[in-house]
Parts: C-alpha cells; sequence; structure tokens
DNA sequence: GTCTATACGACGATAGAC
DNA sequence: GTCTATCGTCGTATAGAC
C-alpha cells in the first residue's frame, strides 16, 4: 500500500529503520549498539537516519511502539484473547529484545523521556484487559474470588510477567513457562 | 577500623566514590550522569577516580553491591528475618536507586558484564532465603502448601517484587505495599 | 599507591550545502 | 531527503609527578 504523495518513500523508510534497529539490537544487545550500526545496516549515514527521529530514545521508542501494535494484531487476528502462558511468551525467547523492554522502562520513568507516554499509557490498558479476563473467569467460578479483588489481581499478575523476565534475563535456568502455570495454580479454587 | 598500613587512605577514598556515586545516581536518575560529575563531587579528577575502578560498569557494580551488603547488615542487626512489606520496601521511594538496579540487572544478562556474577549469585541467595521464610510459615500452617512447592513459589515472590517496582517506575499511583499485602492474602490458608 | 594532565576514539546531535 | 563536516561529551588509556 505504497502511499503517493510525498510521503510514499519516506514512510517506507522510516519502516525499514525501525525493522533494522530491531534487527541489531536483538542481535547485539541493548548495550553497545549505536545509531551508526543501524544506520549502515540501511545503507543510509547517520544524519540521513536522524531525518527520521528525533533523537536515539525516540527511535528507540517508536520500535517498541512498534512491537506492541504488531503483538495487538497478531492477538486481534486470533479473534480470541491471550492466555497467560502467550502473554509469558510474547516478548521472551529474544534476550537482546527483553533487555531494551526492560531498560526503556527503566529510562521511562523520567516523565521527560519519550517513552514516558507509552509506557503511562500501556500499563493501564494491559492492565484493564487482565481485568476483564480474570472477570470473566471469575464469572464462571474457574478462579478464585473474594481475596483479591481483580483490579488488585491484575497488578500482580504483570508484576510476575515483567518480574520473571529480569530474572531469566540473569539466569536462563528460570522456567518462565512454569512460573505462568504456577500463578494461574494459585488462582485456581 | 581504618587499617593501617598502604591500605587506610585508599579504602576510605574508594567508599567515599561510592557513597558520592550513589548520591549522584539517587538524585539525577541513571540516565545523563556521567563519571566526571561523580569525580567532581569527590572533589577529584577522572583519573583519579578510574584509579579506584576498573571501569564504569565495574563502579556501579560495587555500588550495587554496596547496598546489598548495607540492607543484609541491617537485616542482621534486627535479628528477625524480613517480612515481604519489608522487602518490598527496601529498594523503593528512590526512583533513581530502582531505575540504576534495573538497568544494571538488564545489562547483567551479558555474561561478560561485570554485574553479572553479581546477580547470579543474588538471586539463588535470595530464593534461599524466601524458600527458608516460606517453609517454616508452611510448617505452621499459615500459608497454603501442596499447590506450588517453596521453591517456586519464591521464583514467583522475588518476581512480583522486581516487576512491581517496574511498573511503579512509570506509573507513581501503583501501591507497592497493597501488592505485598495482596501477595500474602493468596498465599493464606 | 595516589593522583593530575593530556589525549584518543566513538557516541549522539546539529548546521548547512546539494 | 540526504549528504559532509563539525560539535561537545562520553568512557577510556597512557605518561608521569609525588
Amino acid at each position: 500500500m505504497a502511499k503517493r504523495g510525498p510521503y510514499g518513500k519516506g514512510e517506507a523508510k522510516r519502516k525499514e529503520i525501525l525493522r533494522a534497529a530491531l534487527e541489531v539490537f536483538a542481535d547485539e544487545g541493548y548495550r553497545g549498539t549505536s545509531l551508526r550500526k543501524v544506520a549502515a545496516r540501511c545503507a543510509i549515514s547517520l544524519p540521513g537516519l536522524m531525518h527520521y527521529f528525533d533523537s536515539k530514545e525516540d527511535l528507540l521508542t517508536q520500535v517498541l511502539r512498534m512491537r506492541d501494535e504488531a503483538a495487538h494484531a497478531r492477538q486481534e487476528e486470533r479473534g480470541a484473547s491471550l492466555s497467560y502462558r502467550e502473554i509469558i511468551k510474547e516478548g521472551s525467547g529474544t534476550p537482546g529484545l527483553v533487555e531494551l523492554f526492560v531498560s526503556m522502562a527503566a529510562a521511562a520513568s523520567d516523565p521527560a523521556h519519550p517513552a514516558h507516554a507509552h509506557f503511562a499509557r500501556r500499563y493501564p490498558v494491559l492492565r484493564e484487559q487482565v481485568v476483564a479476563s480474570l472477570r470473566s473467569r471469575m464469572d464462571t467460578g474457574t478462579i478464585r474470588t473474594g481475596i483479591v479483588p481483580a483490579e488488585r489481581l491484575a497488578v500482580l499478575l504483570i508484576a510476575v510477567v515483567d518480574g520473571i523476565q529480569l530474572q531469566w534475563l540473569v539466569d536462563r535456568s528460570v522456567d518462565m513457562r512454569q512460573a505462568a502455570d504456577d500463578v494461574m495454580a494459585l488462582l485456581e479454587v
């Protein structure tokens, strides 16, 4: 769907850069990766790359946004909501990208950081989705109720996903799938 | 206990640098903080600072180690083992230091990183402590048993602590104390 | 052992020509 | 829209004074 007008080529190049950046970070990790390497992979100069993005942090933020949108699209395509096991499997498997996510989340604590808005939006949305899933399972009686309300349970479930990834980053023997199953077991009646 | 011999002064300066680094990162965050700023706060030149540390990452790793040792000493002093609420309260309250911890954990995924050994040791030790605490509470019957074994429960509890901090970093409205209470409520009989 | 001065290469960022 | 050239700052390395 190549757009005509002044935006056609630019938009394509922009996405090519984002894809290249994703590859570089997946391959070589977040640390020690420079924009010049990303630019080289696109056969472009550094200022040429910077024409499309305000800063390195801006580029990284858009990489994250791109991943989220892709995951969201995959979810909608399948129709049903993701199971907890699938959610925990989403970001994992690629240490460089998990590292990117975690490092960005830390940096985004500064309200002035470009990714701050992304995460500030992402967590409430994620919580809502988890709450909806929990409520429906509470109604059908497959999940314990009356101990911790769904809203606060969602906070915990998301924390487990993020926290497990952090542990896994440094100790690959941690079994993320087992952890997901254990969490669900604790919630069952 | 100022050591005599050739090490007295140097060791004191080394600790002064570590304390100064801790302050700078607590004040200005992990991002955008340079060794030159830390050196300036110690009234020393940059190479003077680097005399005590192999690299920036080495310094940061030792800052983390210092915090862990301080927390451990505080725990031993009190005699009793930390409650879960106290553990979750430990690192929090200072965004810059939480940011430091998270960023370092992400970077330490690389086995070549100086902090890799630190985290690779820290998590198993932490898990053992949590397992011991869980076992004693399982024996006295104040905690559910038979659903998830203590070893795997420990992995989850630590994940919640780390994950909650990540959420809190970007959304300060998240109530970490409430989360800690909720986790314990789920484990109770 | 403790420390200063100086310098190096790489980084992200910007100015201005084409 | 993309380039060359350049800037200031970063982490790091070396030489050498005391």
